[in-house]
DNA sequence: TAATATAGGTTCTTTTTTGGAACCAATCAA
DNA sequence: TTGATTGGTTCCAAAAAAGAACCTATATTA
């Protein structure tokens, strides 16, 4: 399969990865949560070509994650903004920083540890059942084919799976 | 920066992308939750070539991610399986999920639902604080410098940043 | 005012990574 | 015994990334 396809996947990972499934776009994005927003910035601190820069910022100011706003007064100089679906990442990047302390952690500890400023504590992130507040794992869940899945069978676009 | 070296950054996120930060990783380890766990199984699944395939599921056998397993008599058929380590992915992937469910479903809603087993009703994730419990927002936290920074700079092998 | 610096790129060339197809050896099933 | 299946490897062409040079519009300095 091209790579350009793998969208077309009715499953939500595979149109998430399509977006961000590539070396640099969740580090671009990791950086504009550290209010890094203009793209002199983003290169400084990544270490990539502007090149690829360029075309990273564009893609995810199409994919609605980044916006532009002029910051100087001829308006012809941009910085790179979260929007609210971009702000809403949030949790895959901490989860995959909280997988990276506890996995690929060298001897010294984890390179940034996180405040709460709400209770003040040093905070661990836990992903729990919203509805029972209990954590999740794995094997307590049952994927079931939603209604994106269902609707299209009924209309016969796509065929049930054995 | 060539890709090879991103790992030498201090940061967890940047050594879990140096690991599953490409276009196929995530979808291999993905369906390994799903119980896939052959060679041509993961083909059919993914659409990938066997070249890729193979290479992948040896990088993520050496970042003990995945393990071999023998399931023929002989022991020359091998099956991969998740890790502890690769179990822990787990948070990933559903927040990756979450977010595509939320933002790049079509009309017909989320391609596929969750039932949580511990407490029998379809399930949202949420990432709380772990001691608080309350839902994180990166408004809400301030990273500071980690051990695995701090000790780096009292040995002199990093520069303070400004 | 001229020269220089900086931001935000684009263009070009080389290197690396993919995709796709063909091939291969070991087992299995008819 | 023949053919299919599994789990790959090898080879080539195409796409993507890295690195450097170049470009344009402001801003700054001499």
């Amino acid at each position: 399969m091209r790579w350009e396809e793998i969208d077309s996947q009715v499953c939500s990972m595979a149109r998430g990865l399509a977006i961000f499934g590539d070396r640099w776009t969740l580090l671009i994005i990791r950086d504009a949560f550290r209010r890094v927003r203009r793209f002199s910035d983003f290169q400084k601190s990544l270490g990539i070509t502007k090149h690829r820069l360029s075309d990273r910022l564009t893609r995810l100011v199409e994919a609605d994650i980044l916006k532009k706003a002029p910051y100087d007064n001829a308006g012809k100089r941009f910085e790179y903004r979260l929007t609210p679906k971009g702000l809403d990442l949030y949790p895959v990047l901490m989860s995959v920083v909280q997988w990276g302390d506890k996995w690929e952690s060298d001897t010294d500890g984890a390179p940034v540890v996180y405040t709460h400023k709400t209770c003040g504590n040093l905070m661990n992130t836990k992903y729990v059942c919203d509805c029972c507040g209990e954590e999740v794992r794995a094997k307590d869940i049952e994927p079931q084919a939603g209604p994106g899945v269902m609707n299209k069978i009924k209309r016969g676009e796509l065929k049930h799976r054995a």
